[in-house]
DNA sequence: TTGTTGAAAAAACATTTGTTCAACCCTGTA
DNA sequence: TACAGGGTTGAACAAATGTTTTTTCAACAA
């Protein structure tokens, strides 16, 4: 090949272009040549790293950790924040503020939206900006109740379907019953049959995980400190869905989990659309856990959180 | 004034538009915003500095110097060449090579073309690729003469109009005269009126200048070492057109001036374009004063001399 | 409430950019 | 001399980009 590349040339097309803002076909008659020479040249000049385009941001990370997310676990869309909270709350505040623009975006009329647990998803709902929609439920993926009080302070479902104008369907169950009894006895309710049947033909579901060094976990689950020991033992590195779920992201054999009030992975993965909204050290094992497996379609959490998960075990 | 700039919106869009090649109408269907609002955010980032192209080549500073030079003294078109010459000679022959394919894209059937003198010019014309027009004439602008040869080393009118298969008329005659009188002979000549008259006539001027210091103007100049000294004390500076000339591009008052066969910059600028092709750090003070006077309406030279002109005196 | 303002979407339009293809000009080669 | 191959031009076309106008909608002040 006769490669002979006139850099001057392009260089001097690349000024024109780039940097004075000449049109390409006024730099074609200006130096005398065709404008298809102007554009091969400049294409070449690309290529060859001639001209280079910069982005100036640090919130460029953001993106970019955003594309390695999808890509990396085949997700249909991810949304990276920066993480410059100073403890877990503001994080969620945060996390909660992007995942709400990003919900809204994926909510139309006439959907059923399943919604889990968590302050995360708390905060995301309370500053979600009021937007009415027509014909759409919000129901609740779990119970809702903890052993401290009626209505659960990460409980959600009852705000967002205020926000969405929606109808609200939430289970009248604590997440974790007392016994594997009281569990049965619920689930074989009619009315518990229905909406849980409800929620399993969701069209969207957001959902969260807990780690097991976060607190709120120790807060609101009704486990006491030597069943939550018993089930770290035996593997749990996290929750999800309310259940303890270990580093493949399937249940922990412990009877904790036969007292949850919730569905499985497998019938959860019948929902098209499942976003997951979580982010902070203690959450990444589950969350590369629960990635791994495909149980989220879409992810929204901070650069931090994405760049553990990015760096991998 | 609201000023709310969504710099994340803005570092997502020019991270696909300018890292993932993606079109503007893609970009605004995925993110869900109007093309218009695309192109408005992606023009502000580049306002803002937020996205900077850059073109990373040493040859960059060439069109750089070039835009300068002809900001500066409102020239048609300047050249600027690298100087990566070891001496004159091969500066020389890097921007007459240079200086050839500028000339070329200048010139055009049934043009005049007058000359001038020197070593660059001979470069030039010794490196040009035959380029064969018709009706075209190449006229000496000044004697072509020197003491040593009949035909000087640097004479090149002969060489580029065989090169233009062009009529080649040059005055038989020294550049400088053995005296007053022999040039008021020479000049009254019919033929050289003719000659004279057609080179005012000229549509284009491609003439060179010589600085002091340089060795050719002795070599060639028919002046003596005491002539040169005195005229040198006088206050010449340089050589145009066969004359000294001092930092105000006028003839230095002094008798060796008025043996030289030329023509005066006054006529001079009559022709429409006038090209000089120059360069090397003796020549500078001639050239600043050449341009500042608008003698020349382009120029091919060489970046350390650009850098020089430019810097000022 | 009513009106006003500003931001953004939507649509229509003008311009620029990218692509393709035939014709041409070199240059080297048989 | 004839001929193939690479590269350029010029023209026509398709696609993308930039601009303008109109409309909508939400925020805000009277």
């Amino acid at each position: 090949m006769t490669e002979e590349w006139p850099e001057q040339l392009a260089v001097r097309i690349a000024h024109c272009y780039y940097n004075l803002g000449m049109t390409q076909q006024q730099i074609a008659t200006e130096i005398g040549i065709g404008r298809a020479r102007v554009i091969k040249l400049l294409n070449e000049a690309r290529k060859r790293g001639l001209v280079s385009v910069q982005i100036n941001s640090p919130l460029l990370e953001n993106v970019e950790l955003a594309d390695a997310l999808t890509q990396r676990w085949g997700l249909l869309s991810a949304e990276v924040c920066l993480s410059h909270a100073r403890d877990e709350h503001q994080l969620a505040s945060q996390i909660g503020a992007v995942a709400g623009n990003a919900v809204l975006s994926l909510l139309k009329d006439d959907m059923t939206i399943g919604l889990g647990w968590g302050i995360t998803l708390k905060e995301m709902v309370s500053q979600l900006k009021s937007y009415p929609l027509n014909n759409v439920s919000v129901i609740s993926l779990l119970g809702s109740l903890t052993r401290r009080s009626t209505i659960a302070r990460f409980e959600a479902t009852t705000a967002l379907a205020a926000k969405l104008n929606a109808e609200c369907l939430y289970l009248p169950a604590p997440i974790i019953c007392d016994s594997e009894q009281t569990r049965e006895l619920l689930m074989t309710q009619a009315m518990f049959q229905d909406i849980h049947q409800r929620a399993l033909n969701a069209d969207i579901a957001i959902v969260s995980t807990g780690g097991l060094d976060s607190s709120t976990i120790r807060e609101v689950a009704m486990v006491d400190e030597n069943e939550y020991r018993s089930v770290v033992k035996q593997g749990a590195i996290g929750n999800f869905l309310g259940y303890f779920i270990d580093g493949n992201a399937t249940l922990v054999d412990h009877p904790v989990n036969s007292r949850v009030i919730g569905i499985s992975g497998g019938v959860f993965k019948k929902i098209p659309r499942r976003v997951m909204v979580s982010g902070g050290h203690s959450k990444v094992k589950a969350l590369a856990a629960i990635l791994e497996q495909g149980l989220v379609t879409d992810i929204v959490t901070d650069v931090a959180t994405a760049r553990e998960l990015l760096a991998g075990p």
